[in-house]
Parts: C-alpha cells; structure tokens; sequence
DNA sequence: TATGAATGAGTTTTCATTCAT
DNA sequence: CATGAATGAAAACTCATTCAT
C-alpha cells in the first residue's frame, strides 16, 4: 500500500496506480512528486490547525489546553490514518535502520518504566506508549538541538528530564492523576 | 555538507569525497549505500547502548535511570553531532515540507507554554525544548499508532496528555523541581 | 503566440486553444499533429504555386519570371504572416542555437558588404538583408550538398560564388542596376 | 545514423548508443541533450569562424573576401559533413513536410533557370544548385523579415530580385564569369 | 588497496491521442 | 459535432554500483 511507503519508497508510477489513474492525470493536477506531498501536507496541516484553534479557543487554561490539543491531534491522526502513514511510513530502506536502532532502546525504556511502575515511583500508564514518547522527545530535541549549537548537552538534557519526569504542570497531582 | 543532508540527499560520491576517498574505496569497505548508513547508525546506536548501560547500571531507581539515560544520550550527541545531523538531517525535498508543517504548530504550543509559566500553573523550562518534546511525543506516538490498530484515539491521546502534563513520575513535586 | 513557436515547440493543447477550439475538436479535422503542420504548409504551398504560376504566366522572360516569383513570393508571405512565424518560427530549444552561430557570420558578412559597397565595388543594397540571402544561400545548398556526395567542395562553392556575387544575369548592368 | 536525424529527432539513447558509450556516460560529459547540440554547434561555429578570419585575412577586396569565405565554409563542410547532417538533418516528422513544399518549388525554379541559361539570359551554372541557393535565399530572408515587421513586401522583394539576378557585385562581367 | 569513469536500470516528466459525455 | 479530462508510451535524466587500471 502506497500509504505505508513515504515519501521517497513511493513512486509517481504507484501514487497514480493506487488513485486509480494513468500517471499523466497525476500530473494533472500536480506538477511534481514533490508537489503532492507538499500539498498533502500542507492542507492537513492547516486543517488540524484550525481544528485546534477551534478546539482550544473557549478555555484559557494552558494544562487544559494542551491536554484538548493532544485529544484533536491524535483525533484528527484517527480520522486521516492514511495521511500519517504516507507522511511517517517507513521508506524501504533508511527508516527501518533507524526503526532498528530505536527497537534497541525502546524495550529498554520499557522495562525501566515498568519496573517504575511496579516499584510505584511512576505513575501508570502504558509502557510503550510512553517508550515511544521518550524516544520521540529525544529525537526531535536532538535533532532540533544540532541546530542549535549554543546550547550546552547538559542543559538540554536537563530540560528534557524535567519535562517527561515531572511533566509541565507544577502540581500535577491535583489535576489529572488518572491512575488512582 | 554531507551531514546536514539526510540519507536520500545523500549521493555515494559526496560521501565519499567528504570522506576523501574515491567512490571505488567507499565500495571497498561497505556493500552498499544503505550498508554504511546501517553501519554508522548501529555502530552509534550499540555504543550509545554500552554508555547507558553503563551510566545506569550502578543505581536502580527508575527515575534516576531515566535521567541519567537521557543525560547520557545528550552527552553522546554533543560527541557525535555531525552522526547525529546525517541522520535526522534534512532531506532536500521532503523533510523541509514536515518541517514547516511542524513549525505552523510549534508557535502556539510555545505561546501556551509561555503563558501556564507566567500563570504559575507550568514549571519554569525552556519553552521551545519543551514544545520540541511535544511535537516529538506526538510525532513518534502517532508514527507508532498508525501501525497499531486496535488503539482508540482516546486511549493514545490520554495516555500522551499524561505524560507531557504531569510527567512519569508519581511525586514530581518531592524530587525535582528545578524551579523551586 | 503559437505562431512563434514552430513545430516542436507548438503543443496540440495551444493549437487548439489558440484557434479557440478543443483539442479533441483538432482532432476531429487533423488525425494527427503532423497532419495539421502539413496541411497548413501544403495548402499555402499549392496556393502560393498557383499564384506564382498566374503571375508568371504571361512572359517568358526567365528574369523577369524570376524577379516576379520573388515578389509574388514576399507578397504572398505579407499576407500570411503567421504562417510563415509557423513554419521557420524558432522552436525554443534547438533554433536558438542555430541563431547564435548564424550571428556569428551575419555580423561579418553585414561588414564586408558595407566595405564592398563603400568602396563602390558591390552595387547598392540592404547590407543585412543581403548577409541574410549569403547565409540562407550556404545553409540551403550546404543542406542540399551534404545528401549529394558526388559534387566536390571546390565545385559547390564556385557556383555559390558565382551565384552571389555575378547573379543568375548574363549581363546583370544592362537590366537592373536599382542603383545607377 | 545519428547525423541524420537532427535534434528532435535524435533521441539520447540514441546519441549514446552511436557514440559508442552508455547514457550515463553522455550526461558526464553534457549537462543536457541541448548542451551537446549546443557546444556541438557552437565549437564548429568558432572553429569555422576562425578558418574564415585566417582565410581572409590578407586580402582586402570584398568579392574577393565573399569568395574565399565561400570556399572556406564548404571545404569546412566537407571535412565536417557528418555535423552538417545532424545540425540541418531531417528530422522525421516536420522537416520532411518542409522538404516537400521545397520541391514544388525547385522543379519550377530549375525549369526556369534551365531555360535562361539556354536562351542566354543566364549566365551558366549548375541548376540544381541555384534553385536551391533562390530557395535558401528566400527561406532565410522570410524567416529573418517575419521578425522585422516595418520593412515592405516590395521593399525586400526587390532587394533579393537584385541579389539574386545581378549579384552583389557590380561589374560582374568584367571580373568572374567562368562560362565565358 | 585505491580510483573514478562508465554504466543502465529505474525514475520523473511530457504530450499526442482517445473517448465518454 | 464539440469537448477536455484521462491516458500511457516514450523520452530525459539520476545515481548506486562496477571494474579496468
């Protein structure tokens, strides 16, 4: 399926294919490869955006609006489950290294938080969910970080264990603890 | 720069050049493009593992481990920067669209941030680490969950809400407000 | 404009738009896209023989004939502009080039002619039209010669001569010095 | 064969396959199919250009100068002849129409000539060649007037009546009438 | 071992032509 | 008759990989 290659794992041959249509009638209506994901993109982008404008627009409550922010985005993931297969689907050959390398940490990070779990210092919750959120705050921190060569790895580092440890909400406990 | 091209931005030639040899040589050491891509990030990704390992086999509280972890793994990319940008670096055509996709939501999420810090109801951070982390939470939850079916939206979306807003741990207020 | 396009550089979708039809109109009179260029150019032919064999037709005079073919010819391309833009209009990609290496030549020939009529040794002209006539003269017969490898250079190029610099005309000052 | 195809006609598969090499190696050397008509044309165009200069740098008169440039270009062409036909060669499905219109002319244009020679109005020359140089002239001066909208029908008309009956020259008698 | 010129399979893109409406 | 969206064969171009030196 189209959907599950990405970007570059797809062809304009198969994109056309999968549409139903002959390869000119793709260029129909895009004018390059590029031009299709760009699009695809930037519509949905702007879609969910607008629906969390919307959704936030009542409250002021910045906890609140965070937590009805995530609720729309992964909503909205729901509702364009294609889209985000296209967008983050593993192209054939450079993800599933990456994918690998991830796979060698995450069930690390699993075990340490199920024991945290067990030993009743972290909250519960869902194991890999949160791996999964470890290993994408670390990534897009790092790779946002590479760019920003004046900030000291301690500093980054520190930021980041505040924010999956303790979370942003200053006291947390009396607001959404759903486990207890 | 090579590094700052990503894995499909990447011609075998550059590589080879920057590494200042010839295509011929790069050939000589590994099999195929892909190989040294896989080479690089698994050599990495196994001496990043030995350092964790390392780093958090002395102590056994699972919200040290997690910090020392992660203070580990930033300590390792500030060592490995350039490894680090060939691979989350941007690829000329596609990453540079996810990119500006992200930063259409990045903004808000550091105004919202800004505005539960100056209300007192978030933890003093950086606010564009943190919405870094929540673009990566929800980037990496979502690439997961779209393999995985049988997940309600609700589920993820709960289970990432508590995770950005009150962290892992149980009693964050007794261990680590860096703040107070 | 269509007309400036020439052959290759003229699309099926402009010819059609430019006559105000669709392109499946087109096809509905033309079976193909060569057809219509070939119409075009077979229809002005044959009208223009005819015009060129009614003109023609009441001397005998050789001269004469031909001086009034040349007119006939010229006035019939004033009334058909476009069509003649059509036929020799230049196709983006390949004329050009041969443009650029004409004006290597025309700028020359423009100066050796100036100098010739300056020093009365060439009768009175248009120079630039006449360094026209010299290359039109050299690509034709060079086109021509090039499927006829029997006649050798030095043959060709006597006769071009003779051509350019004597005339057809026996005796050219007893009949049509413009100048004198 | 390659050269006889012209540009649209020849494709880079082709070109590759003639020159012995593979397409890979055809765009190591040209960055693309123009380039190499291009460089093509314009290296033999400088070439020529400087046979022409040497050729006619120790004379001063103009006839003779037109001549010797006469010469120099088709003894070019002879040495170069392959070039010639891939630069003015047939492409398969326009040039073919051209070629056509052409000869309903230059049967005309022979008969005519043949006669004036005979009647001794002409003076004597290779009909053929002629025809084609009246064609070449008319051709080059059409195309070269459809730009140049200000300049008269009878205006040019005369200018190529004189260029083609008379010559440039303006005692042709007395100087190169190689029949007589 | 080291090289980089040569390769051609694999892609993107174009555009004359068709055909359902 | 008229249309233009759809088509796909054919063409230009890319780049990982090979191999003679």
């Amino acid at each position: 399926m189209l959907a599950a290659r990405g970007y570059h794992g797809a062809k304009v041959a198969d994109i056309a294919r999968e549409a139903g249509v002959g390869v000119g009638t793709f260029y129909l209506y895009y004018p390059t490869k590029e031009a299709v994901f760009l699009e695809l993109v930037e519509v949905a982008a702007s879609e969910l955006k607008s629906q969390m404008d919307t959704t936030t627009s009542s409250g002021t409550d910045p906890a609140d609006i965070s937590r009805r922010r995530i609720e729309t985005f992964f909503n909205f993931a729901a509702e364009h489950r294609d889209l985000f297969r296209i967008v983050f689907g593993h192209d054939a050959s450079f993800n599933d290294v990456l994918r690998r390398a991830q796979n060698l940490f995450v069930a690390d990070i699993i075990e340490n938080i199920r024991r945290g779990m067990a030993a009743g210092i972290f909250r519960d919750g869902h194991p890999e969910i949160w791996a999964q959120a470890m290993v994408g705050i670390c990534i897009q921190a790092v790779a946002w970080w590479v760019e920003h060569d004046d900030i000291p790895a301690s500093d980054i580092a520190d930021q980041i264990s505040t924010f999956a440890l303790d979370g942003m909400t200053k006291n947390p406990g009396a607001q959404s603890d759903h486990t207890e």
